[in-house]
RNA sequence: GUCCCCAUCGUCUAGCCUGGUCUAGGACAAGAGCUUUUCAAGCUCUCGACACCGGUUCAAAUCCGGUUGGGGACACCA
């Protein structure tokens, strides 16, 4: 049984780099038919936030990253103890004092060729005779890193340690240290690193956006899922969406490539639009609810869902990040829309009392209203009037939503109503 | 400074393992056009890369060596 796990520190957001990681651990898992392990390595109790921790949580729920088991290091404490006690009864391990603070562990760097037979890199030698001792339990009694790690990949019966490019150097003293335990080894598979468009690592100047951010947003996890899976890895015959059940089905980490990747979010942009226009408008209505509500564009108990879902529809396919629908489709919930003043400038400098007037009539003596009587006594109007269609379209759509761009003319005076339509219309009549 | 990793369009990548099918394919971005009711989408086209040097070979993006460049690690952080 293949196990793999995702170690972060509750000492930051879940960021990019670190959804990829979780990402690559839990696809191989899906993969092979294994499990997926969550590991909390909250051993520094000055910087391990419950904010974070809670953020990590979420943000990996929202990806779709569900843990099979969960541990935290804090509670594991005496394990790593018992196992030190036995490095230094083994005499493969000491103790040293300093002033003021209590005993360390220290274990013992035999110089030594070490090799390691990485999935991704193949075989890379390293030579102990660079590394020196290892702390492996604290003075003030808590393991480091890479003991903790040790001890816990071993006891949780961990096959492949699937990490960052940054953790390779590790891997010798790991090494060292799973030999000394007597552990059998995992297999080991460094990820290429994500940098920044600066160059560099991921850092919060330079694009390490929390995960729940890009929730904030609006972007949908199957995007950003699909986004991350492409950076390092490819599922070949020039295909760049996958979802990610199809995706399980041909992934394998030999197929990883070495190579760091820049994150270029345009491509994310990009992504999600593809998954905007396919997605169910009932679950993006689920998730804009919440945010419609608080702009006050809409109230929870006297929410007609339907019509919710209609605008939805409308704007569905012309969306980079959901919360753009906030934003553009804003006069349709606003009693009292703010034109944009360039546009008012280039449509309305022009007095349209009288096609406006005329407008509203034909409107008025439609027996059906509907987009196509909308659109048929509209041309018609153009067409007795010897205009251009756009000469009156686009004063009307700013007249109508403030904007010069969105939808087409017919279906959003569909959707605003008669009256509205005709309301907004009328202020422009001198 | 020491150790380690990496190297195909601006970016993500296919191809590399198993040299010839590669005058290097796709996607994002950029530019042009079509469509049109604006924007978005869609469609068509354009721009654009094997870091460099040497070796092996009839033949190298592909194998080998070096150079250069980029990145990472060297904590009683994780």
């Amino acid at each position: 049984m293949i196990r793999v796990r995702f170690a972060p520190s509750p000492t930051g957001n879940l960021h990019i780099g670190g959804a990829r990681t979780a990402l690559f651990n839990w696809i191989y898992a899906k993969a092979k038919g294994g499990e997926f392990i969550l590991r909390i390595e909250d051993t520094d109790a000055a910087r391990s936030q419950k904010e974070y921790l809670d953020e990590i949580l979420f943000s990996l729920k929202w990806l779709g990253f569900e843990w099979d088991e969960l541990y935290y290091q804090s509670q594991r404490f005496d394990i790593y103890r018992k196992y030190a006690e036995q490095l230094l009864k083994e005499g493969k391990a000491y103790l040293e004092k300093t002033e003021g603070r209590g005993e360390a562990v220290i274990f013992k760097v035999t110089p030594r060729k070490i090799k390691v037979n990485d999935l991704i890199r193949g075989e890379i030698e390293f030579d102990a005779e660079a590394i020196k001792d290892q702390v492996l339990i604290k003075s003030d009694g808590t393991p480091t890193y890479n003991f903790a790690c040790v001890v816990d990949d071993a006891q949780t019966q961990i096959t492949h340690v699937i990490r960052g490019d940054d953790h390779i150097s590790n891997t010798p003293k790991q090494i060292m240290l799973y030999e000394a335990l007597g552990f059998n080894l995992p297999c080991f598979a460094h990820l290429p690193l994500i940098l920044s468009k600066e160059g560099g690592r991921l850092s919060k100047r330079k694009g390490a956006t929390a995960i729940s951010d890009y929730h904030t947003m609006g972007y949908l996890p199957q995007a950003l899922v699909n986004y991350l899976l492409l950076l390092g890895w490819s599922p070949g015959g020039n295909r760049e969406v996958i979802e990610i059940n199809e995706a399980t089905k041909i992934f394998d980490i030999k197929n990883i490539n070495k190579t760091a990747a820049v994150l270029d979010l345009d491509k994310l942009d990009w992504m999600n639009n593809q998954y905007l226009k396919k997605e169910d408008p009932e679950k993006l209505a689920d998730e804009l609810i919440p945010a419609l509500v608080e702009k006050g564009y809409i109230e929870k108990d006297k929410l007609d869902r339907g019509y919710l879902v209609s605008l939805i529809k409308i704007f569905q396919g012309r969306l980079t990040v959901l919360n753009d629908f906030i934003d553009w489709a804003d006069f349709f919930f606003l009693k009292e829309i703010k034109i944009d003043p360039a546009a008012e400038e280039k449509f309305l400098k022009r007095d349209f009392s009288r096609e406006f007037r005329m407008f509203i009539n034909r409107m008025e003596a439609l027996d059906k209203f509907d987009v196509a009587t909308i659109e048929t006594a509209f041309r018609e109007m153009v067409k007795e009037l010897g205009i251009e269609a756009k000469v009156l379209i686009h004063p009307i759509r700013v007249v109508l939503t403030g904007k010069t761009i969105g939808p087409g003319l017919f279906e959003l005076i569909y959707y605003l109503g008669r009256q509205r339509t005709k309301e907004r219309l009328e202020k422009w009549i001198k």
